[in-house]
DNA sequence: ATTAAAAGTTAGCCTGTGCTAACTGTTTAT
DNA sequence: ATAAACAGTTAGCACAGGCTAACTTTTAAT
């Protein structure tokens, strides 16, 4: 399974769950994310093929080692590029949308010359 | 026809192409884009639909003035992007990639915060 | 004029990723 | 204990947008 846009969506939208939530379900993730419990039940199911989560019998949803890693890099890229947006003026909800694009597409070249960037501008 | 990703692009590709020779076929397109002759065509046939492109007899592809607004638009906010990305240092090659997919899933505020960044630079 | 090459189209397949409908299984409340 | 509510799964649809194979049409060469 090669991580798409989505597969990265869904795993960022756990890691964010985790951090207020010490059991995040499908339903919360489909919630939160505005999907259908059948989208997010196949999405679960891939992620979970892929390694990148594991799912208990009661249907609490843990990041493996690398899941975590992609979560933490889309985490990482999400508050850094959204702060550098609304430093440069953009409305914060603005900024937060758009950086959920551009962090998917980007490469990790692009996206360390930005973070160096950001880090001179404090 | 609701104007996707791809369609931006198929139309930047051929404002671009247009810059450089009188008669830009779909053939010229799925050339520079990488694509096969079907998937032109049926993109042509869309664009075409939705008005943002004309094709003559001989199969010279012209962007309409709706098709035009757009070309010209992906075409700055590609300018402006890849200019900065290289400003902070990245590969140009890397730049244009990035760039290529930053241009079509930011917000209008967001481009528009870039490029007064990018000439505040200057 | 005939043939070969190039360009374009049609038909139909595949993958990703959303959806609804309907089913199953598990909690929770009475 | 039974019923309702909630969670998850299965089956199957839709759409976007790639693809190949095979056809047609047009252009160019002999």
């Amino acid at each position: 399974m090669l991580l798409q846009e989505s597969g990265e969506m869904y795993i960022e939208t756990i890691y964010v769950l985790s951090q207020s939530s010490t059991h995040v379900r499908a339903v919360d993730v489909g919630e939160r994310m505005g999907f259908s419990k059948p989208s997010v039940s196949r999405a679960m199911g891939l992620l979970k093929d892929g390694g990148y989560i594991t799912v208990d019998p009661h249907g609490a949803i843990s990041l493996t080692k690398k899941g975590l890693d992609v979560a933490e890099k889309m985490y990482e890229r999400h508050q850094i590029i959204a702060s550098l947006l609304t430093k440069l003026g953009v409305d914060p909800a603005t900024a937060t949308e758009d950086s959920c694009k551009i962090e998917h597409v980007i490469s990790d070249e692009t996206f360390e010359k930005i973070k160096e960037f950001a880090s001179r501008m404090d």
